[in-house]
DNA sequence: CGATAAGTGTAGCACTGGCTACAAATTACG
DNA sequence: CGTAATTTGTAGCCAGTGCTACACTTATCG
């Protein structure tokens, strides 16, 4: 039942059994809310940029069908961070726009830091939408640091 | 069809729909092989260090019950990634060593990187597992370049 | 004002990847 | 050698997130 026999039958390299299992299960967590973090960021850029966040414009930015954008939706009502009426656009609630804030603060320095290590441009905006969900916070706060250090 | 018209509704900040929709997709399909260079990698270092790679093992490894294992290895048989044989361990055929060696280099030059800007050893190996499966060959030869550089 | 286009929402399907519960095989041991 | 424990495999369920097809509302325009 322990992890003790998992630790004991590894003979060399191996990573400890806990730890790996950890970073498993943390990537697999995010992968769950890195859609909500993705819906909230872009429904509160159109809506900033716009006016409004509609069902088609997301579903056209994401590169996915309206239907899927209208079912995901649904959820981010059924977890308090949008609302919306019928056949009218989306909007945040203000734990909406809190995650949005967070995610496109995370999204920022993630894409910095690739470009301060010498990422092209074009590669760390595409790369960073997937790395971001992963990134913990005191990964990120390592990465404030590091652009601080570098930008003297 | 064309995004054209995408553009042109954007009147501000908002990046380009192909270059946003096109991160989103990359995205999505990274998790879909993320599971793959998982259990690759997973059973290349468990032959190599204890012999033999066993559902059970892996299972904890993962941190995920074993049936979901003996699942998910029925899916790299399929794509050829592994054979076995019933009651025995998992082997990786040439495709699933080649895919291991990818990934585990992959691995390596994630954490190392997330270890030279600053970010606590543990942190790192833990996000990496999340961070790796996310990143271009593009980025991954900017890291390169940077530690060769760091390391001078 | 009415017809057509565009946008929105609903229903139902497929696939992935978790899980539990149960069955079968293997291994360990008295 | 045979029974008990462990391991492996199978079956069936659920949730998430895509999709297409269809229905309905809203907007546009002749």
């Amino acid at each position: 039942m322990t992890a003790i026999d998992g630790d004991a039958a590894s003979p060399m390299n191996l990573p400890p059994v806990e730890t790996q299992a950890q970073g498993f299960e943390k990537a697999r967590s995010a992968q769950s809310s890195a859609m909500l973090e993705d819906y909230a960021e872009l429904i509160d850029d159109l809506i900033m940029s716009g006016g409004e966040a509609r069902p088609t414009d997301i579903a056209r930015r994401l590169g996915v069908a309206h239907a899927t954008v209208v079912k995901n939706i649904a959820r981010l009502k059924r977890e308090g961070l949008a609302t919306s009426k019928l056949y009218r656009g989306v909007f945040l609630t203000q734990a909406g726009q809190d995650l949005a804030a967070r995610a496109r603060a995370r999204h920022l320095l993630v894409v910095d830091l690739l470009l301060a290590v010498g990422v092209p441009a074009d590669c760390a905006k595409i790369d960073a939408e997937g790395i971001e969900h992963h990134v913990s916070d005191v990964t990120l706060a390592a990465f404030a640091r590091f652009l601080q250090r570098a930008a003297l």
